[in-house]
DNA sequence: ATATAATTCCATCAAATGATGGAAACACAT
DNA sequence: ATGTGTTTCCATCATTTGATGGAATTATAT
């Protein structure tokens, strides 16, 4: 019970969460510059100087937020990793790609903030932790990239960047497309699914051969 | 010769020019928000008065910096497509990777500017076009996603735009995923060139059966 | 009820930022 | 050389933005 986010965490009706919530959402919807203290401030419904007393420094709160959905991303990536636990390799995908992407969709922050955390620089870098996430060599074995106990080539993380980039970009780009493609919500994530089991189940599943009817058959309509 | 982004075309050591490059450099590197009109003059070494006397307001540059980039990058595309022209597919994507990803590292902020146009909103909203550009329908026929005169099918955009934005992402991302892998630059881009061609060939060849041997011997390594 | 600590808001600051008017410098034709 | 139009810079504004001190309010313990 020691930081400001652990706090926040204990209690979800805590100011200090109600700041973070829309933290998260601003900060994703704009990015770093493009969101201000008191547009967060007004949208909680707070004087900017109560979000101050609360979490310090913009890139003190940013970084809460960075962290927080770090956080809740791994945690979901453990959930599916259970489910999906022993099938066979594109069916779990499937599986995956299902669970994943209409998580995603329901925080749709999530994946702004984490490309935005790729891409974008700020002005002044406060960029820390520059190491690769752990769940990156969990999703690697549990596709089987690797093997248990050994650590992950670098190829196996690239694949792993790439699965998980394509799924956050129709999530963080929904506005844009969907406006472009003149679909409604519910179309428009059937369609993602599609387009994620059309390009990551062949690449995937072709890696480990004899399994192609499966992939031909089972998963992709 | 009417708009200032013409006559910056015409003259590449002009005033305009000069100030147009270095606007793209900077908006690519720290978006929209994150770029001062004071931060651009700097580097171009002017006064700031000077580049609003070329461009205007902020807004205006930035539009002029987008428009340009769509406009190499729908160059770019279409010479892609004349030497890739009758190949077999699989071999077409090959190229096509090879093509347009050599040429994203030499202009990165194309991508970065692409994906923050799809992604980032900025506060006042002066996104006008929101139409599905030209080049996406031609990739989707030089793929055989489509057949020529007919008009694109929904899921066949969708498989475009992964595409496209499977490669935008390793180049947007290089400095990120670069230092979290500990790669070179060389390694880097070879690694990725690798990972799209691991997962965009079986796919997009997957979907016209009976090429799968051209897939495995030929191109994978 | 009262003292103490935690929370919230009001007023305000300094710096950064987008933007402009006008003087100076420059280019160039006559 | 002179006049004309273009380009560049200096000085300056009005807002916006990150940030803080201190008063007022609320919660909590005794």
């Amino acid at each position: 019970m020691a930081t400001p986010l652990e706090k926040a965490r204990k209690d979800p009706n805590s100011m200090k969460a109600r700041i973070l919530k829309v933290a998260r959402r601003m900060y994703g919807e704009y990015g770093y510059h493009g969101t201000t203290t008191r547009m967060i401030a007004l949208e909680v419904g707070i004087d900017i100087s109560t979000l101050y007393y609360h979490w310090g420094e913009k890139t003190d709160l940013y970084e809460s937020v960075i962290l927080d959905i770090n956080n809740d991303l791994r945690n979901k990536l453990i959930e599916v990793e259970k489910v999906i636990h022993g099938r066979p390799l594109a069916r779990r995908l499937g599986i995956a790609i299902d669970m994943v992407t209409d998580y995603l969709f329901e925080c749709p922050e999530i994946s702004n903030l984490v490309l935005f955390q790729y891409f974008r620089k700020t002005r002044k870098e406060p960029n820390l932790d520059f190491h690769v996430p752990d769940f990156i060599s969990d999703i690697a074995r549990s596709m089987d990239l690797c093997k248990t106990g050994e650590s992950i080539p670098t190829s196996a993380s690239m694949r792993v960047l790439a699965m998980m980039n394509s799924i956050h970009n129709f999530i963080s780009g929904e506005n844009f497309f969907r406006e472009m493609l003149k679909l409604k919500r519910e179309e428009y994530i059937d369609h993602v699914k599609e387009t994620l089991e059309f390009m990551l189940i062949p690449a995937f599943n072709g890696g480990s051969q004899g399994q192609t009817d499966i992939n031909q058959t089972d998963i992709r309509r």
